[in-house]
DNA sequence: AATAGTGGCAACCGCCCCTAA
DNA sequence: TTTAGGGGCGGTTGCCACTAT
């Protein structure tokens, strides 16, 4: 257990909290209530700051949590649609979820962002290995526009000297999101909800509807007859316009995108299905 | 069986805002 | 008006368990 010595020579232990330091913590706000966090230590109740003991508090031992339980196809769409009208306000997006802490969000997209990284990064290492000695056709785009594009900031210059590859073309197709969204349905605030413990659990029909132009799909004879992405078309409310994906990507390059206040826009309109689908689709690229 | 990769989670850090003195 | 302390919040790190190779 670490423990640190303050300026006044006091220890402040830091780690793993015990069962008796729970129990303590408890019995705190039994007392006083979620506040006065800092007089926990100041009274000698527990080694631990105040903002500790909040957080442990907040994160685990509130009433009603939904501890060790893992996000519904619900709640991950919830918590990518609020992300997309609020931004990465976890603490705010938590309050539409029943049980869900901001960490609990936080977690949780930024374990989706970590697995579409490794996606984009397999799609350009393999396809790096599979476009040795053959020219670029139809999938080339000036680097400098695509390494400019905020969703591909977590992409290095030598991986963007890689983006002739169809997988990312697809999977950047999906960047071409109007940035000028319609206007969203406000989600009741949670300071509007009258005497209640936890705001409303806000169904899919009520969230904003994501802008997903899913018209590059069209023409791409591997996906377009499959059944996830055909799922995905029909939840999205899309038909494939009769165009070829070639035409398509020429008729919106990446550098002609709008530009996109952050790169968390790349996961906004980001169904969970896509990442999957995106996963096999490198995996498979590379047999 | 050993090792690397990955996901999930808990907790800390640092910044910012608010409020009381 | 200034300032210090408390609290809130987003970002990050580190640990552990599980899985694939």
């Amino acid at each position: 257990m670490a423990r640190q010595k303050q300026n006044d020579g006091a220890y402040i232990r830091k780690g793993p909290w015990t069962a008796e330091e729970d129990e303590v913590l408890i019995s705190h706000v039994k007392r006083n209530g979620p506040r006065d966090w800092s007089s926990i230590r100041s009274k000698g109740l527990l080694p631990r700051t105040g903002k500790s003991c909040r957080l442990r508090w907040v994160n685990k031992l509130r009433p009603n949590l939904k501890t060790g339980c893992k996000f519904s196809g619900e709640e991950e769409r919830m918590v990518i649609q609020l992300q997309a009208q609020f931004g990465n306000k976890w603490a705010k997006i938590a309050t539409y979820l029943q049980g869900r802490t901001d960490n609990d969000v936080k977690n949780f997209w930024s374990a989706r962002r970590k697995r579409f990284e490794r996606i984009l990064q397999k799609s350009t290492s393999s396809n790096s290995q599979k476009n040795k000695g053959k020219s670029l056709v139809h999938h080339e785009f000036p680097v400098d526009k695509v390494s400019s594009h905020p969703s591909n900031c977590f992409l290095n210059s030598e991986e963007l000297g890689m983006v002739d590859l169809p997988d990312l073309v697809k999977a950047n197709q999906l960047l071409n999101v109007e940035a000028e969204q319609q206007p969203m349905l406000e989600a009741t605030p949670i300071n509007m909800i009258p005497s209640s413990d936890f705001p409303p659990h806000l169904s899919l029909s009520q969230l904003p509807q994501p802008q997903l132009d899913l018209s590059f799909l069209s023409g791409c004879k591997e996906i377009d007859q499959d059944p996830i992405v055909l799922n995905l078309l029909d939840v999205f409310g899309q038909d494939i316009p009769p165009l070829g994906l070639e035409e398509n990507v020429q008729g919106n390059k990446l550098g002609e995108l709008k530009d996109l206040s952050t790169p968390d826009i790349f996961f906004d309109e980001f169904p969970p299905e896509m990442l999957d689908y995106l996963e096999t689709l490198t995996s498979s690229s590379e047999l």
